[in-house]
DNA sequence: TCTGGGGTCCTAGGACCC
DNA sequence: TCTGGGGTCCTAGGACCC
């Protein structure tokens, strides 16, 4: 019997924009940009004009003069967001979220309900346009990876359902950037060899691929450009990291500019990794400097932090070390940290470092009890009074948030 | 005139162990 | 003593995605 295509991948489109232009229809048909500084999204009447996502705002006001840019509804995004998965949700629990605003699910055990998986991915764009206004577009396949290249070919608006009898046919006259996994980079590589097209990738031996892309992504996309796709809906995925950044501008590579921001940065990430009773044992830091170029450092550890205060001198003693190693670097332009190797608490423990004193990789016992009372304190002024109601005295206040916090948390992954 | 912030996964070399 | 193979972990860098 033949297979059916029963995996949906729905895709809101535009989604920032089209909320923005939901909440005040006069933006309606107009090129509009959400963000400032920098485009965080953009609407398809400003995309006409060359408008992206993450365009500088000058360049995007020279593309298109008459763009409107629109400050940022982030708390609608959220429940929009989230309103959106929910009907998907009406329809089987086999949701796979991966971002805000796009997930698959998998419809194969609710047919004998609401029909075929296309009826129900019409009643899906139905329900969302009646219920919260927005356009959303929706792929039907027979694989993940299919059903995300016919949702990207329906938008906007629309809807693409991909028979398993002519997937191939659909698949190999697409352009091969159309493929999960391949960026500017792979395209660039693939057309050296002459690959533009999907179906041209698939014809291309599979032992070249890899000698070009590495053994893993070239058989990976080996296998993709045979629709031959393993991957099964994940319910719920545990975050393998958790982050923060921040761009600086241009700023010297000194002590006094990078331990105050290092400091916010410890403190938004270790209050999540808390939060969530999640710490972490290996710590990475990354400067980017004034040419875009960005170095890493990182330190794994013998037993998980979650300590602000303990997280913030990791990250201070590497960024030392790494910048004692680019001695004529004098400019950074962003800092970032991160936390991996995330372990899980249960309950109450949180992390009491257990580790023996004196070794380097291990945390002071000593030390680390008087933080982690501290840091419950400020956790627990905040959950009562919010995020901004404590911090870390004028380092608050010196941070320039070229972004607002309430974006930053729409792209948080669950931890 | 040089893209913000949150993530995932892969590679390659070296250390270390059996 | 020399040679060799395999596995795991750590580190640094890079491509990619939303």
């Amino acid at each position: 019997m033949e297979p059916t295509a029963t995996i949906l991948h729905a895709d809101l489109d535009a989604f920032y924009a089209s909320v923005e232009q939901l909440l005040d229809p006069s933006l309606c048909g107009k090129p509009i940009a959400v963000g400032g500084g920098v485009v965080l999204a953009a609407s398809y009447e400003a995309r006409a004009f060359g408008v992206r996502g993450g365009m500088p705002g000058r360049r995007a006001r020279e593309l298109c003069p008459q763009l409107i840019f629109v400050g940022g509804h982030f708390k609608d995004y959220q429940r929009l967001g989230d309103a959106a998965i929910n009907v998907i949700k009406d329809f089987t629990p086999l949701v796979e979220r991966i971002s805000i605003d796009e997930a698959f699910a998998d419809v194969a055990g609710c047919t004998h309900l609401f029909g075929p998986p296309a009826d129900i991915a019409m009643a899906i764009r139905r329900r969302v346009r009646a219920e919260l206004g927005l356009p959303i577009s929706v792929g039907v396949a027979r694989t993940k990876h299919l059903a995300k290249i016919a949702s990207q070919v329906a938008k906007p608006d629309g809807l693409v359902v991909v028979d398993p009898a002519t997937e191939l046919e659909f698949l190999h006259d697409l352009p091969v950037e159309l493929m999960w996994g391949v960026g500017p980079v792979t395209k660039s590589r693939l057309a050296e060899m002459g690959v533009l097209t999907i179906g041209q990738m698939a014809k291309t031996p599979g032992w070249s691929l890899e000698r070009l892309l590495g053994p893993a992504a070239g058989a990976k996309l080996a296998a993709l450009a045979w629709n031959r796709d393993p991957r099964e809906i994940k319910t719920h995925r545990r975050a393998q990291s958790a982050g923060a950044q921040s761009a600086l501008g241009k700023k010297p590579a000194e002590e006094w500019v990078f331990r105050p921001t290092l400091r916010h940065l410890a403190d938004r990430v270790a209050s999540r990794l808390r939060a969530k009773s999640r710490p972490g044992r290996t710590v990475t830091v990354r400067v980017r400097f004034a040419d875009l170029r960005s170095v890493t450092r990182s330190l794994t550890l013998d037993a998980p932090i979650s300590a602000t205060g303990m997280l913030a001198e990791i990250a201070e003693e590497l960024v030392r070390t790494l910048l004692a190693d680019h001695p004529d670097e004098k400019t950074i332009s962003l800092l970032a940290i991160s936390v991996s190797h995330l372990e899980t608490h249960t309950g109450l423990q949180l992390d009491l470092p257990l580790g023996l004193e004196d070794e380097k990789r291990r945390p002071s016992a000593k030390k680390g009890m008087a933080r982690w009372v501290a840091d419950r304190a400020v956790d627990t002024i905040r959950a009562r009074f919010g995020w901004q109601a404590v911090g870390y005295g004028s380092v608050a206040l010196e941070i320039s948030r070229s972004v607002p916090d309430e974006f930053r948390e729409l792209a948080e992954k669950d931890l």
